[in-house]
DNA sequence: AGCGGGGATGTAAACGTTTGCACAAGGATG
DNA sequence: CATCCTTGTGCAAACGTTTACATCCCCGCT
């Protein structure tokens, strides 16, 4: 492979030079550039960019540290991460963890030297001391913190307000016994919207009752399989809230084999608003929530941050959104958490 | 930041022995390592990698160069991706691009000195030449290429055969005038499911017919739009084949609520098994791939490739698979191109 | 006692860039 | 004509590691 000094040998010049036309100095006669640039043609010469962030300090990359849960949701958090960083003329490298924050720091210095900041999902509160040390050597954006920090900026999701209201929709629409399935235990997205649900019966003077939190794992094939868990719940539940959209379409399919009518026997609500939620029959009331303007928005609050003086501990929250379809009956199309609305491009998922 | 020189001089002895510690040489002495870990931890000492890969010329990283489409099937590859490599102990940087080698090729270079190798998939026949020069550099595996190579390894969905074979399910239902939406332009799977589709027509004595094929794009609000271009067709089609199950889900959503029956009406069969496919109602006879044993299997092939004497022109074929649900009516479950199943372990996608 | 050998450590040269500084040449200025 | 900028280029020192080679020390053998 011919290094940057090849290409100087080859055209006579030093390597200062070769450089120098690379990086686009002006200080370069345009006939040297030309000569430099067809030398490197001819040769082949690609820039090692090891040597040259080893030199500079600068990677040009962003790392990204997702939890190992691959459906809509994330794929769309990474391609907001992917088109905002891209803008700027940054890469990403990529890595996912399962839940541990030792692996979690293990990672994060795997890539010191490869990157110039980090945009994580943090497993867990217990992950906080570990978060800190990470941001200690380079700027961290976290998406979704379960914790208060004020060692990095953050951008989250309205899990709570969503799930409140949404349930307090279910409560409008005169159910009573509401159940919820839940996501994976020690997930952030999760707990959010458990304590959404929970506090949003208790508004209503509704106890919460625990037989009727069911524990899921954020599948579609969970969803199905808790049909017989909800069947079982006496007096049967005249609701469910399953927490997140592929659960919920699980469910439903579930109930509907078995003969009980969604939304006039059980309704169904669901969370994401995945892309599929108003294809199904009966399209499904869920919360819509923007995953690609949250990867966008935590990439583009990490060059705020980097920027001179950059805060770096900026709280940012991303609306959540209640949208009616058929599976509880009612139409009506609400906006929750205006206050929270940004006024800057989403970047338009679907 | 603290550098290997500091660890070395705060613990009083030189940097090749720190680096020893910290590439697990057996000559250094159990004192002589505990000493160094314990000033590393003090200082907080975190290894550059960058300058370590200058040196050893390795980067235990691998390169991921996908098209921007964003849905279930890349979030999958992807992650058949990060698993094979993570059990490797290699990283994945990602880029998507958008339709140009030009942009491939940029990728590529901006990429060295930062991979080992690269996993591409590539954008159109187009590309033959700047694959061959990229894999001049390093070893490259190609996804789903549309043309021959015999510059690197390639593995490949077999979307022509799991058409053909979907197509002919369709004619034995006694589905006569059976219409497309085809995938967007110079897209190598949505051309090959074209070609598969075509030839089991032609097979059966039944003309292709160009008004019975519809542009998508495989999203599926094209397939909601593209319902009233099917409508339109004179004589109407029974049968729809949508070369993804997004479009599929669109299409048959948006033929329910015009109250077109499907199947009795009109057939639908789509391309993918997404998760969702058999939760939607009625549930969907589509081809099932294993996105992630793609990814997977091509980490897997370019680690073969990479070490001594690797092949590098090594082509391989994933076997698509028939799964016939409701929306064409039948109950069939079948298996094609057995012939190609690979006895290795698929990984198991969901 | 002398010698050889091996185990632990140090020295210093790489790896491929960028960049501060020096320098040469030429043109403008006094 | 001497001086001073300006412009283009080269020299060489960094950046933070790894690793071949040298060195030193200690132990066991004859």
């Amino acid at each position: 492979m011919a290094t940057i000094r090849d290409v100087a040998r080859e055209a006579g010049v030093s390597t200062a030079t070769v450089s120098r036309v690379y990086n686009g100095s002006s200080l370069v006669t345009e006939s040297t550039t030309q000569l430099v640039m067809e030398v490197a043609a001819r040769l082949d010469y690609w820039p090692n960019s090891a040597a040259r962030s080893l030199i500079t300090n600068r990677t040009y990359t962003l790392g990204v540290v997702l939890p190992d849960l691959f459906n809509e949701f994330f794929s769309e958090i990474i391609r907001g991460i992917d088109h905002a960083a891209r803008a700027r003329r940054y890469q990403i490298i990529l890595s996912c963890f399962h839940d541990d924050s030792r692996e979690l720091i293990a990672m994060a210095k795997s890539m010191r030297g490869r990157i110039d900041g980090l945009i994580a999902m943090a497993p867990d509160a217990g992950s906080a001391k570990v978060i800190a040390n990470i941001s200690r050597h380079f700027p961290v954006v976290l998406l979704n913190p379960g914790f208060q920090t004020k060692d990095c900026s953050a951008v989250s999701i309205a899990n709570y307000d969503g799930a409140r209201a949404l349930t307090r929709h279910l409560l409008e629409c005169g159910h009573q016994r509401i159940a919820i399935v839940k996501g994976p235990a020690r997930n952030v997205d999760a707990e959010e919207r458990l304590r959404g649900y929970r506090d949003a019966l208790s508004d209503a003077g509704v106890n919460s009752d625990p037989s009727m939190e069911i524990l899921g794992d954020f599948r579609q094939e969970s969803g199905e399989q808790i049909c017989a868990d909800i069947l079982r719940i006496r007096p049967r539940p005249d609701a469910v809230f399953a927490t997140n959209d592929y659960m919920a379409i699980g469910l439903q399919s579930a109930l509907l084999a078995h003969g009980v009518r969604v939304p006039e026997d059980i309704a169904i609500a669901g969370f994401d608003d995945i892309s599929l939620a108003g294809y199904v029959n009966p399209s499904l009331t869920t919360v819509g929530i923007d995953a690609y303007g949250l990867g966008a928005k935590a990439v583009r609050r990490w060059f705020s941050d980097s920027g001179a003086g950059g805060a770096r501990t900026q709280q940012e929250i991303l609306p959540a959104r209640l949208i009616v379809r058929h599976s509880c009956g009612g139409s009506r199309i609400d906006r929750i958490s205006e206050e929270h609305q940004s006024n800057e491009q989403s970047g338009g998922s679907s």
